[in-house]
DNA sequence: CAATTTTTTGCAGGCTTTTGCACATACTGT
DNA sequence: ACAGTATGTGCAAAAGCCTGCAAAAAATTG
């Protein structure tokens, strides 16, 4: 059996029962339960299933067990939260995505803003849905267990329905050759949607994911309006996006 | 059982049940006390529950430490829920309102049903959303602060174009001469849209909300086809609506 | 097509994690 | 206060994991 072959009945046998052990894996394949182990390894590292001691889960199981796990960068974030906060004026129509970033974004608005979102990240509406002041439009469709936001054919045509004055996006990979670009084709058709639907479109990123770039592309640099990092502006890792021509804060 | 999948299965029922007795998830799931001891200190070290003597506690337990009332009708709400949990199969389209009843159903959903959930529920489909196994459906439209659920011509037309085997609502007045009763006008079209949909309804209240009306009318008493409160079905209070044809449960 | 390089696989060893048990200690309700 | 549990600690067996290595398989190159 090819190693391929092999790495993807495991993640068929994932999915299907939640979780693998690595002995039976083993048994079942035919294979010594060291290769399982450094194909459960791989496969994690993709974030394809969870590795866990004797086996491993899948991501919707993982959430479960620990749904409040530290959320990477969070300083970081709420830098990048504070900096995108500052962009929305009372009246604005904002359309979010989805991400840790958008969650921190909208617990860092303040009391007294009154807008209207629009979004589909359930993680996000939930905090919007706190805010006193915010009028808020949920996005309907399918629920992707993993982003937690709303993907499908539905939302796309809502979204393109909309003119909203502004958009925030978290995104996960940029650089000046390939633009943005993402590992989800649903992901990328429902961002490409949302920039093409907003007057701006506003890019959270932790400088991290600068200068790096995934199979999929979402957009060009200069497609969007505004990139925020939590590196102050005239950082040095910044100018080449300066230098393209975006407005960088 | 892997150590993780156990974790998570005693998060799920300390949720579920508020408590737990090392004693008898010991017996579940066939693990020595000890073992379930040291899940247990683990899960209240990273703050998923509290340990307490013999057992845990779930963190929304501590909440509610004096209002006994409330927890009165949390207990019925519980009853109501491991009810209505009964009715639904594996492949199975179910579409939910919202209110508290309804998000205590979707904690009580064994964590073994594979059915597909359509909600505008917010705090519903946040619990649908922990379930492995579940697909979930997101009613799209403006999400009303008050009742937590999304309202407008959007989700009517979007509820009006499907066809679930289930609709559970959770209702705030019926009596045998109004029928089901509300008092907000969005709600109502909402509810309504939803009974006509579904091939069955099914009505989850407590008991103090019988043989009372509110000023608009949803339906009449005949157009549901199952009633559950947290009493026994040959209850006194509830002939009037056996005798009437409805089926309770 | 043969030689060479790279990748993949299995195995041995030493190490860590997990689990159940025994026993001394602490807590709980009557 | 006291009987009955629950808890913490130490320990040992078993299972799983990591490292390094060498053979086998696959890919690349001349």
């Amino acid at each position: 059996m090819l190693k391929r072959e092999r790495q993807a009945y495991i993640v068929h046998q994932v999915n299907l029962h939640n979780k693998v052990l690595s002995a039976s894996l083993s048994t079942d394949i035919d294979v010594s339960e060291d290769t399982i182990r450094r194909d459960l390894l791989e496969l994690s590292e993709v974030g394809k299933l969870i590795k866990v001691h004797g086996g491993a889960l899948s991501l919707a199981f993982n959430d479960i067990t620990y749904p409040s796990k530290k959320i990477y960068s969070q300083d970081n974030k709420k830098i990048i939260a504070d900096k995108a906060a500052l962009l929305i004026k009372d009246g604005m129509f904002v359309l979010t995505g989805g991400g840790t970033t958008i969650v921190e974004l909208a617990r860092s608005l303040p009391v007294s803003l009154s807008a209207t979102f629009i979004s589909g990240s359930i993680p996000a509406i939930v905090e919007y849905m706190h805010h006193p002041n915010l009028e808020v439009i949920v996005i309907g469709d399918k629920l992707s267990k993993n982003s937690k936001i709303t993907l499908g054919a539905d939302a796309l045509t809502r979204i393109k329905s909309l003119k909203p004055d502004l958009c925030f996006l978290g995104i996960n990979a940029i650089d000046l050759q390939h633009g943005i670009t993402d590992n989800d084709w649903d992901v990328v058709q429902l961002k490409q949607a949302m920039i093409q639907a907003s007057q701006k479109t506003v890019c959270l990123t932790i400088s991290e994911k600068l200068n790096s770039f995934q199979p999929i592309q979402i957009c060009k640099v200069l497609d969007i309006d505004i990139l925020i990092t939590e590196l102050p502006p005239d950082d040095l890792l910044l100018q080449p996006y300066v230098d393209a021509g975006i407005t960088v804060l």
